[in-house]
DNA sequence: GACTGGCACTCGCTACAGTCGAGTGCCAGC
DNA sequence: GCTGGCACTCGACTGTAGCGAGTGCCAGTC
């Protein structure tokens, strides 16, 4: 049953040359390209041990092996260091996130460049307002029966949402509002607000309670608990590399679950803090990613965590390094809202 | 080298049949189809002269014909007439937009919508900035030497960019400059600003001047000239239907041209007003597409033009139901905005 | 007991030949 | 100008055969 030394070394061995080539792995070319010190036929045998213990399968009878997702899994899990970035690939970072002018600016740099640096398709997840406090909230009255709030995030997000007021309300009410709601609200965690943003309205001057009922309904209902979240994607073209073969033939489900932004959150929300999670094919519960692999980790400023971020590629996918650029792109941008 | 009624006829046929089974047609399969009144013989007399007019080519010498970018183009033109929209299909657009709270959301169901209506990937361009009047100009101080400008437009786009101040402003000044914009802004068109924010700069109080520059320069810089324009895109998993026949076995350059926002851009930003344009094949000019078709058209509230949107396929799609999709969605669309 | 060399076996891949049939072009006749 | 008939083309499919990578097993060696 245990698996001794040599064993794991020709599962790292075939994990490494299959996701280098492409092809299922044979035990005479396993020996050759790594010095393992044995002949094929024994390495035949720990084959045989690894497959009887799910690690590795035949695709036909006569062929070499491939890693199932087990092996993968024991290969991230045991068998790899996390690769050093190369001074290339640093120097890219640094190059691509340096100048960003704007948050929106800083998350699309950041998802092109994961997905440049890994060609895998990469996902960012935007500072989650969950997460973040209130800097400041402004009103702008479009008519005198409709208000645009807009609310700047400590993150840099900002997010407006039209507001339908039930009845007239003039300038000075609005400028009312305004104030109530910045004293009260600002520096608060969204999440948290609800108890607060219910006080707003007993607060609030008799005259001012339905437009700030409308209001505050509006604020719990849009920012705090719908769509709160966005997501910027982009490397689906990296989806075809590797031609039909990954993906066993079909980008179709693939494709639709990118679509589903549901799904991309849960894939790259972050669970635990600041742990690199890494999903390999039928661990994944959406059945449309069986195929699939995502790295992600958590990013923001300092220690703390607003967002998420990752890649999603076949099974097949170099782990040890999307790992390491996953990691070092998330520091690097937490890097960069600390700034600000 | 006229094309006489019933080979114009034929054409049409081969089109409908094709576009229909996705399979070469042939003389006879098109006799029995549709009655057009003589024998497979004739028919394939007229097929010859179609296809030396280059309407029409054979994929090899034993099979049937398929219409050629030039085909569709000639049919697109002279042989179809839009087609009315069911009754499920104006409900599905009713129920679909009815309900939006924000032009991000009216954009996002409207490119689903899309989507999901002609079954192929849908683009929609969030109204162009330089179509818009500016609303309200909002300064959030973030710091003393920081400020978020907030741009909110007629059109309901919102646009924030964060100014690096050369020195600290005072809270005052930051109303002042506030007002002053406002003032100088408010209800103009951005394309037309240039010289209005240049008078800014000189109408300023001498202490004002400074900050006023860098803000100036920025409302330019990002606002009018940089990446003002914004897109929603969705559906791109139906660019998988019809297995790997459509776009010759690769979707790699189309996904890729998908995720270069300027190429989009060129293909729905609306040119001329309010028609409907259809690119097919090579008549496209980036070589990404020439295996693919748009059918864009512009659309805004009443009868001006804030922005396009429109649907891309392989060249073998439903172009009278297709343009009467796009048309009939950029018509809500316009409505909805109307509204506002 | 662990490793190795040898050997028979499996089975996917490729090449090749043969058949089938859809579809064509052409031509003589109406 | 249209039609029926006919010879022809050529892709799709089928079946066969040979090749070779790779395996599992076994007997022999250290």
């Amino acid at each position: 049953m245990g698996l001794d030394d040599r064993k794991l070394a020709v599962l790292r061995a075939i994990v490494e040359d299959y996701v280098a080539t492409q092809e299922p792995v044979g035990s005479k070319a396993l020996v050759e390209r790594h010095q393992l010190g044995v002949s094929p036929a024994t390495v035949r045998n720990d084959m045989a041990v690894l497959e009887e213990e799910g690690y590795i399968r035949q695709p036909h009878t006569s062929a070499g092996r491939v890693p199932t997702d087990r092996g993968y899994r024991l290969f991230v899990d045991r068998l790899s260091r996390v690769k050093p970035l190369s001074p290339a690939e640093r120097r890219a970072i640094e190059r691509f996130l340096v100048g960003a002018v704007d948050l929106d600016d800083v998350v699309h740099r950041t998802v092109r460049l994961l997905a440049q640096l890994t060609r895998q398709v990469a996902v960012v997840q935007y500072p989650s307002l969950a997460r973040s406090k209130v800097r400041h909230l402004e009103l702008v009255p479009i008519s005198t029966t409709r208000l645009m709030v807009v609310m700047i995030a400590d993150t840099g997000r900002v997010e407006q949402r039209l507001v339908e007021l039930p009845a007239p309300v003039p300038a000075d009410d609005v400028t009312d509002l305004r104030k109530l709601v910045n004293e009260k609200l600002v520096g608060s965690q969204l999440a948290e607000t609800p108890p607060l943003v219910q006080a707003l309205v007993e607060e609030s001057a008799p005259h001012l309670r339905p437009a700030m009922t409308t209001l505050s309904t509006v604020l719990l209902e849009t920012l705090v608990e719908r769509h709160e979240e966005r997501l910027a994607l982009a490397g689906q073209a990296n989806l075809t590399r590797g031609g039909l073969l990954d993906f066993q033939g079909s980008l179709r489900p693939i494709l639709e679950a990118l679509e589903e932004e549901v799904v991309l959150l849960k894939l790259i929300g972050e669970t635990e803090p600041s742990t690199t999670r890494v999903l390999i094919g039928d661990e994944n519960e959406f059945d449309n990613l069986r195929a699939a692999s995502v790295v992600s980790t958590g990013y923001g400023p300092g220690s703390t965590i607003v967002g998420g971020l990752g890649v999603l590629g076949p099974t097949r996918m170099d782990y040890p390094g999307n790992i390491a650029m996953v990691r070092a792109v998330a520091r690097y941008v937490g890097e960069l809202l600390a700034q600000n």
